[in-house]
DNA sequence: CCCTAAGCGAGACGGTACGTCCCGTCTTGCG
DNA sequence: CGCAAGACGGGACGTACCGTCTCGCTTAGGG
């Protein structure tokens, strides 16, 4: 759940309200849509969460800030991943799911505006790992280890070398998933329908299955 | 080239200074870069060109436009693809190659954040898209024309079918290529190193020798 | 003493901080001296006086009220008016008596705030002449009788006319003397040291021992 | 006449309008009188003046100096003084002008106001003499040598003790004349009316044709 | 001796004004 | 007409206080 840090010393005065919290959270979301990233004001998300604006700061620092807890909060959704019988459908099924995301304007506005604004600032872009990409990854070491038990992958080598080796696998493969479809949604602006996501599945899994990256 | 269109009468009065122009655009990548997309202003960009505000205004609607042919410059440069003797070796290099690019942070931040504002404005898209991305699309045709001469890849089937057959194929190697560079460099935050390099190009390579995208 | 009114009930319940009071009204007096009206706020005054905000509040119901009472305490000293022999004499007293009271800058800056902040309210304006003000105009009332009983001043004529006559009179005195200090020391920024006062003196023994106020 | 120092270099740029000046200065003092001066905000002056907030800070520093200019305007009329004949009717004529402008809310609490914010600031306290209360004392020099020349009062004796002389005495009898009016009026909330204005007159006359100051 | 009503600290809350910065437009005067 | 300079109306920013409101914890009487 995407909130504001809660390392407070907690105890005294007056509790923050939980409820403003959701509302600020989802005023936001909806501001962004409607308006995009710079007509977003601090002033708009306020009033329409009917929340004063100095709320607003006492919680996040900054538009920034509370535009990546905002649309962290739509990636939360559901991360499961149904055996769909093969790691080409697999995959097909996980690029599906990330489009269907990112077809939402929400998604897709906040994501790129809050990635451009990170690209300066290494802590807000920490942030969006964690609160956004890093829990992505999950689906990656799911769906490989699911792979492996079917024996359509080799299973990873024992020792420390095997386990590096497997990090970097998975870190590839996150990359190329997440990067191919966010580059063919929002740059080439192409649909990533069925057809195009199993072209991609079938590429990925060929050169997984194929030759695989050699041991460096 | 980039620069503002030249679609005026012209005839009369004082003609606009070229050196301008170029003035500008060159502050506004300095700029980008020192202050990064949301601190950049027309005032800054003004008094680094040593230029008054009103002329940029009389040849860039807004920043948005501004930064995209200041940018746009940078992505014009050599666009060869010498021939390193396999197909891996030819995807190595442009990975690296894009990564170089994507590694001076003028490149960076403007990049991103010209996407990030484009993801509201189908017209700015379409811009970025003549203006920076497509002329990358060149080198995968290329490069993928020269596997096929060597053998690595089939030729082309003939008639319409095989062409957006082709075309497809296309479409796809160039957001997985490019969406996994800006990924790995952008989001993730990793090196893109010639051992990522060297595992990717395996990954697609194998894909595309191997099994390939089926025929739809 | 100042304080604010205790018109509580009373019984129940713990009791007011006494403690709390004088740490208040003291701390309102430096802050005052150190940031001046316009940059006292109730935040400088609660810690400095290690109170809680909220006490405050309690207490008094704003900011121009509780520096009423802050430098209410001030003009509660001393008001005694030694017999200094002649008329001139104890005028001069008192006029450099006011003076060294106006050169303390809390006194300077509290009494010239609050006459301010009164000239729009005449509940404010009350509260001050009965707290501040009014308790001066004793000394002019002592000051006379010593000078009837010396045989400087002629003494009231019996009746009520006589009597409406010396209060005119006292009030011109007033007025006259108060007035002419203050803005010596406020508006002309010009020192209220012993010659100024015997210039002054002998300006008002000179009108009222020589032709004094006719009668309307 | 009150307005913001003019040393600005001049010939470049579009020139600060005139009108503007006038309408902020008109709008300050019926902002003033209608609000007083801790509710006067800077957004009330520019929304009266139908000027943008902007253009009033371009302007003045902040409220204080705002106010001082505004006001000072109204100190600006007519400062002739009528010969009425004897220097105790010249007393009484100018007790009563000054009561006049006194009456007006706006000169009330405008001066006031910035006289108590003065106390902390010099620069202001200069301000105020030399846009307000400075040029009130040239009535007090005309007066004075009018009643020489009427033989009512001595002539300055010569050489520069005389001229020393001569300027206390004008400076004691401008803060007895402006003191008093002011404390009458602003303090003890009494008016200032033709009997009042009698009685000082007579005091203040008495004072000196009689004895006069002693030479220090 | 405990009960209870108030005091008290802390701090969140809805507001409002501040003074600054930038926007995009407009008016100047000089080439 | 281009251009530099800079005023203009407008609007968002982030900060500081305001006066009110909840909290949980003292802390005195009064039963």
């Amino acid at each position: 759940m995407a909130s504001p840090p809660e390392n407070r010393p907690r105890g005294a005065g007056r509790p923050r309200s939980a409820a403003a919290d959701r509302a600020i959270l989802s005023a936001t979301r909806s501001a962004l849509v409607e308006l995009g990233w710079s007509a977003l004001t601090m002033s708009a998300v306020a009033s329409r969460a009917q929340v004063a604006r100095t709320t607003l700061y006492r919680r996040w620092p900054g538009k920034s800030e509370l535009v990546v807890d905002a649309v962290a909060d739509l990636f939360d959704e559901r991360l499961e991943l149904p055996d769909r019988g093969s790691l080409a459908a697999d995959i097909e099924w996980v690029v599906l799911r990330f489009a269907a995301l990112l077809e939402q304007p929400e998604t897709k506005t906040g994501l790129m505006a809050v990635l451009a604004e990170a690209t300066r600032d290494e802590a807000l872009r920490a942030r969006i790992r964690s609160a956004i990409v890093g829990r992505q990854k999950a689906l990656v070491l799911r769906g490989r280890a699911r792979a492996q038990d079917r024996g359509e992958l080799a299973p990873d080598p024992p020792g420390d070398a095997g386990a590096r080796q497997a990090a970097r696998t998975v870190d590839l493969i996150f990359d190329v998933v997440a990067g191919s479809v966010i580059h063919r949604a929002l740059v080439s602006s192409e649909p990533v329908d069925e057809d195009w996501a199993r072209d991609f599945a079938a590429l990925v899994t060929g050169g997984l299955t194929g030759a695989g990256p050699r041991t460096g």
